[in-house]
DNA sequence: AACAATGACAACCGCGTCACT
DNA sequence: CAGTGACGCGGTTGTCATTGT
């Protein structure tokens, strides 16, 4: 890039690199008497051999009177990092919250300061915890499989014995799984999609607001990160699920597991 | 003291948008 | 309506300073 040119150097008639005093100057005398605007015409009036983009970046990052020097303050940051929480890398959207701050500045700052602050964050060590908490639902879906095991055997037992409604429990233990197998599915990849239906909706309660089938969050992020860190909510929708199922088995077999 | 790694900041580049012709 | 230039924005790079080994 520039750093093959060397900086300083004129490129097709133009000056790149650091600024010197005596272009700042041109540059302010240039703004004072014409006003920001039409920078191509900089080098023209002002006798300075920087091109337009150039001058205006100056301006607008440098030379700017009502630029805040300094050190970016610690109220400051907490606003740059709640309003890039909200916006992402809109840096100039971000700055106009900042009187006085350039959008470079703040981009700047984000990459140097913040943006380690921000992976370790709450919010981003999450992803561990979603990790976590997906391993602990496929060991529950398996211990779940592991029970139903156990109790369809122990079931066959008892129709041995008196060899009564085998058919008929067999059919409810179908529909049960048929019910909850695509919910325990639904619980390790409801952080990539929304509830569809009206059942889901109710089902995965109070993640998703059954009223409007949106979620309530302002943002993809907060919704992705929303759902995700209530699917505690989500287990006891899923117990009363079973509980439903529960009841399609009065007496039947045991009580399934409610954690 | 010398060197490498890292941080901080200024400046440049490419691209999209908009207004003007 | 297409072409063109000006401008703004976000991403990236270069340079210098500081810190660590």
């Amino acid at each position: 890039m520039a750093g093959k040119l060397g900086w300083g150097i004129l490129e097709e008639g133009w000056r790149k690199g650091p600024w010197t005093a005596e272009e700042d100057k041109l540059l302010t005398e240039y703004v004072r008497l014409h006003g920001e605007g039409r920078w191509n015409s900089v080098a023209r009036l002002a006798g300075l051999r920087r091109n337009g983009k150039s001058c205006r970046l100056r301006w607008v990052n440098y030379l700017r009177p009502d630029l805040k020097r300094g050190q970016i303050t610690p109220h400051e940051e907490s606003i740059i990092m709640e309003l890039h929480a909200r916006w992402g890398n809109r840096w100039s959207t971000i700055a106009r919250s900042l009187p006085g701050r350039t959008d470079n500045e703040i981009k700047n700052y984000w990459r140097t300061h913040l943006k380690k602050k921000s992976e370790a964050s709450p919010e981003h060590s999450e992803r561990s915890k979603a990790r976590l908490l997906r391993q602990q639902m496929q060991q529950k879906r398996q211990q779940f499989q592991l029970q139903q095991q156990q109790q369809q055997q122990q079931l066959q037992k008892k129709n041995q014995q008196n060899q009564v409604g085998m058919k008929k429990i067999m059919s409810l233990l179908d529909e049960c799984d048929h019910r909850l197998l695509p919910l325990v599915q639904e619980r390790e990849d409801m952080v990539f999609m929304y509830p569809s239906t009206s059942e889901e909706q109710c089902l995965l309660s109070p993640v998703f607001n059954s009223d409007t089938s949106v979620p309530e969050a302002s943002s993809s992020e907060e919704i992705l990160w929303g759902g995700l860190w209530n699917l505690d909510d989500v287990q006891s929708n899923l117990d009363s699920t079973c509980a439903t199922s529960k009841a399609c088995l009065p007496n039947m077999i045991t009580p399934l597991p409610s954690n």
